[in-house]
DNA sequence: ATGAAAGCGCTAACAC
DNA sequence: GTGTTAGCGCTTTCAT
């Protein structure tokens, strides 16, 4: 290709690459050249001859979950106003997954990794991934986290705590005494920090979470449909149920209407996350707010800084957004 | 590595990438001391000493759309199952940003690549794309693309026609002659062919798509809300909304919701995609089916097969689901 | 079964 | 401003 332009590979080289050190008219003439032929610089080669990184990872649960596709969006953002691409990958939620996945990025050497999603609350679960990532880091590679603990990296940390009282709180005010939890596996930190935030304002009025039903399913809609089926079997006088994600939330208000249960005269429906769709449902969904979009900002943000001594934190807000879902029993 | 090992780099290398022509016990303790150190081969060196690829590309419109995440889940799944990476790439459907990321996998010399969503109706609006791609497929390099023609590569095609035929025939058996449609840009070959369809059910009665209102807005739950207020305002007496995909049914939906419009018994409404949420919907969403996921695994399968002379087809079928956000005007 | 050595296509440092 | 050259870290012959 640099022949047909008449120049060296050097010569090339920088005019493709944009820097300098090429008078404009022969840049502009290999450009054009390169254009016609199709031409495009093998990243490999450029990568291993040390030239800049182009691309970083982001690794989610579920890539057709919204809250993780809202988090993409601001990683994206981010990673286009720096000229980086970003390659998404998906876990399936599966740790071995989430392993390969890591391993796979790694190999490539993309410039930075964010890892989004819940993590376990056995750091046994994870030992490896820390491992790998210790060892990536160690090269010069940068990584931060969405919503996890106990990976010794930068992290930003979605207020999952002040969610959880203020999504209970709300019920609680309402007049609700019959309360229930929709819930995914206890073993997701995630969950286990939303059920605790429900245990202080439970506990704030003399309560135990312990005395009120818990039912852990898949966090997803479908989950959604069988804890609510559950909680209905177990106490058809239930007349609250709080979902621990919105796309949980979307299948107790499904599962609530194929019983013929009516929301929120019977009963009164709160989600989490506040994925765009959740004001658009029928009825619109009450939920706790969490800045998906500026949390995946910040932790590529967080990623390409410069590496600090200590891991940073940056804890993120919350605001409970009250809409149609909810009203006080017997409404 | 190798040297901790205490091997040739040749055997470290052969025994990583599970090559043959290496003991069995040697292999093993290669792996072991890259599994302690937290090794993994550089991707690059690997892929410009010539070694397969490892990765693919999904160049999709929006990564949030439901419509996609079923897609990518299916090439996902064939990925997987071939041990390929799937490297997701958004171009929030811009053609400028689409072109950059084509390129962006063309210089990871990617082994496949598969292209989702809707193009262009003026085939202009991709040349650029199109010859770039022309230059890979000339330098090994596999394409398959679903929704769109034009490109002269392999192709998914889902049954718009039949579809928007089908969803057209529903709302005229029921009874309808107040029909407006919401639509994306007409300049998307996904938004014509559906209307095409639309208009032969409406010609078979006689009837013809220009003396129906057809507006267009952001092929997104937005633009829906957007398309139905307007809809409503031009005519109030309209009974029946083809949106002309579920997110846009969704906002249709809202919209129709806020107004104080009830479905279906003022209006009905009805999809198209058949998304996993529409069910869950309330109304839960008459829509047209069709097969995302396998349409994915198909365009990647295609992608992977030996290059054939001649461009190959794949066309869906589509389904036709009835739910309860249509019925009979007046009803 | 293992090692040595020649590239793969670039970038960066150095000549001119 | 442009060309020359030495690697980057692997895989792949070809020896041994």
């Amino acid at each position: 290709m640099a022949e047909t332009a008449g120049v060296s590979i050097a010569t090339a080289s920088r005019s493709l690459a944009g820097r300098d050190g090429v008078s404009d008219s022969v840049a502009e003439r290999v450009r054009e050249v390169a254009g016609q032929m199709g031409y495009v610089a093998n990243v490999h080669a450029r990568s291993l001859a040390g030239g800049p990184t182009t691309s970083v990872g982001l690794v989610v649960h579920e890539i057709g979950d919204p809250y993780f596709a809202e988090i993409a969006t601001g990683v994206m953002r981010v990673g286009a106003s720096k000229g980086l691409t970003v390659q998404v990958c998906h876990t399936g939620r599966d740790p071995d997954q989430e392993l390969t996945q890591i391993r796979s990025l790694i190999a490539q050497r993309v410039g930075g990794i964010v890892i989004a999603g819940s993590g376990f609350v056995d750091p046994a679960d994870q030992a490896e991934a820390r491992r790998d990532l210790k060892a990536y880091r160690t090269l010069g590679g940068r990584v931060a986290v969405i919503g996890r603990h106990h990976l010794g990296v930068d992290a930003v940390l979605p207020d999952n705590l002040g969610g959880g009282r203020s999504a209970t709180e709300h019920v609680l005010e309402l007049g609700h005494t019959r309360i229930a939890f929709a819930a995914g596996s206890r073993r997701l930190t995630t969950v286990a920090d939303r059920l605790g935030g429900a245990q202080e304002a439970l506990a704030a009025r003399g309560l135990d979470l312990g005395r009120f039903p818990v039912v852990e399913a898949a966090f997803t809609r479908e989950g959604g449909k069988v804890a609510a089926h559950r909680i209905m079997e177990e106490d058809r006088r239930t007349t609250a149920i709080l979902a621990l994600n919105d796309d949980m939330a979307i299948g107790v208000l499904s599962a609530l209407r194929s019983r013929g249960v009516r929301v929120p005269e019977d009963v009164s429906v709160v989600g989490f996350d506040d994925i765009e769709v959740a004001e658009d449902l029928a009825p619109s969904l009450t939920t706790v707010r969490l800045p998906m979009v500026q949390m995946g900002e910040q932790a590529l943000s967080l990623a390409l800084l410069e590496p600090a001594s200590r891991p940073r934190r940056r804890t993120t807000d919350h605001e409970l957004v009250v809409r149609g879902s909810t009203a006080g029993p017997g409404a």
